[in-house]
RNA sequence: GGUGAGGUGGCUGAGUGGUCGAAAGCAGCGCUUUGCUAAAGCGCCGUACUCCAAAAGGGUACCGAGGGUUCGAAUCCCUCCCUCACCGCCA
């Protein structure tokens, strides 16, 4: 959510920024304006009136307490309090508007980001490793050929944009968690979470996926509660309305759930395997720091993303997304894109986001500053990784057509052999 | 699911209709004194919104949430949420 100062000081500045996303927001903001306007207009008013009756309220009492008749100024108060009503519920009502309004502007994109209404703008600006020759084999033919995963079945049980680990399969996602966690805990200092799947409304509010995405989502209970689209929403959300000591940041925290997406509007797209699912694996990791913590952090997060990659020796890019392909709620996005020879194409496995404070006010957590200011957090995180992708890549990098999947060394122990197959 | 007890400021914890935004203690901040790895005294010390060009200073709201009663609610009534205890059921 951004500030509403910031709007009403600098409405210009603030739309042309958003300009620069895809979508038009320059409607939305009047819109906003008009209302912070009308509200604030209300809601002095109805002060002013209460201080009156407080005022009176406390005569009363006064002269009550001396045993004198208050009767006259009672009548008065109730009066006010006719007065009052219809104001006051303007008031609530604007208040609940504007914010309605507020939740419904994405970020402003960082300054400086590349420019570009699609991903088209992104740009490239790293690349680690040599992609390989294409794969003829995809992931599917050699998942099914190895027995690793049973995408015919997983669709009979559950529909498409399902998959099915069986045998060594499943024991190969389990290995690869594993490696993943202990990568993240023991190497990188973050602290493990095993959160639960199905949050409140609220959360997803405080991370941005709601009210707008609302449809992409799966809700029950009438959508007071929600299966996570990625863990982000339920870690990001453990300090909600906290106050945190500035002592106590960057927090650092790395959980791998199951995530759920309608994935609405997809249909059709990179529908083959893995690719695009309803539901798959992610490790996530989640930090909340100072305003003046947060570049630094983006950049070492990013890289214990890429440690990922690197270890199970997967070449990929990194692409800083452009002012048009950043999510609703990031500022700057680093996006890690992993080569699947089988497909011929880069797969994005993770997607490492600065959130400035635009989530820390929609969830108000903030932190105490030095002089015991209460400021809101930055919040960011990324994916480390998304599973299925991973194993994507995994199976068509490092399986030679009708062989065997080698493991890279450092998967090894956790898998318990070198190779399947 | 049943029964019972509760939800007050960073924490502990008073407060059952009237100057209560809320006693007291702890923690925190400032000053003073004595001195030494601390003690004592004094003062300050919630959040949000809003008025004012700004500061200073006003005002309003907030005692789990939302309604209601009343001139006036932390205090009474209703609904909901949550926590704890015991019972039942259960992976």
């Amino acid at each position: 959510m951004l500030d509403i100062r910031l709007l009403r000081e600098d409405a210009a500045s603030v739309k042309a920024r958003l300009a620069t996303r895809s979508g038009n927001y320059s409607d939305l903001i009047d819109q906003i304006l008009a209302c912070d306007a009308r509200r604030r207009e209300s809601e002095t008013r109805v002060q002013h009136l209460r201080a009156e009756k407080n005022r009176l309220s406390k005569e009363i009492g006064g002269l009550k307490k001396s045993g004198s008749d208050s009767s006259e100024l009672e009548a008065q108060v109730k009066g006010f309090s006719n007065e009052m009503e219809d104001l006051g519920r303007l008031a609530t009502e604007l208040d609940a508007e504007q914010r309605n309004l507020l939740l419904q502007v994405p970020n402003l994109p960082a300054p400086g980001l590349p420019e570009g209404r699609d991903a088209e703008a992104n740009v490239a600006i790293k690349h680690w490793g040599e992609p390989g020759p294409a794969n003829p084999e995809d992931h599917v033919a050699i998942g099914e050929r190895l027995g690793l995963l049973d995408l015919e079945r997983a669709a009979k049980i559950s529909g498409s944009g399902y998959v099915l680990f069986t045998g060594a399969g499943a024991r190969l996602e389990r290995a690869l968690i594993n490696f993943l966690l202990d990568l993240q805990t023991r190497s990188h200092g973050y602290t493990e979470i095993a959160p639960p799947v199905l949050v409140r409304r609220e959360c997803m509010e405080g991370t941005g996926q709601l009210p707008k995405f609302e449809e992409d989502m799966y809700g029950f209970d009438g959508g007071n509660s929600f299966l996570t689209p990625t863990a982000e929403v339920s870690v990001t959300n453990i300090r909600r309305d906290e106050i945190l000591s500035e002592s106590e940041l960057p927090l650092k925290y790395t959980a791998c759930t199951p995530c759920f997406r309608r994935e609405a509007g997809s249909a059709g797209r990179e529908t083959r395997g893995m690719i695009r699912m309803h539901q798959f694996d992610k490790v996530e990791l989640v930090k909340i720091t100072t305003p003046e913590q947060a570049a630094a952090e983006l950049e070492s997060l990013t890289a214990d993303a890429e440690k990922v990659l690197q270890l199970l020796s997967l070449p990929y890019r990194v692409l800083e997304l452009c002012t048009g392909d950043i999510g609703f709620s990031s500022q700057r996005t680093y996006d890690l894109e992993v080569w699947a020879p089988g497909q011929g194409a880069y797969l994005e496995v993770s997607s490492c986001s600065h959130f400035g404070d635009y989530q820390a006010r929609r969830m108000n957590l903030r932190y105490k500053d030095a002089n015991g200011k209460n400021q809101f957090c930055h919040t960011l995180n990324g994916s480390g990784t998304a599973l299925p992708r991973l194993y994507v890549a995994l199976l068509e990098t490092h399986t030679k057509p009708g062989g065997p999947l080698i493991l890279p060394e450092p998967l090894q122990p956790y898998y318990g052999a070198a190779q399947i197959g």
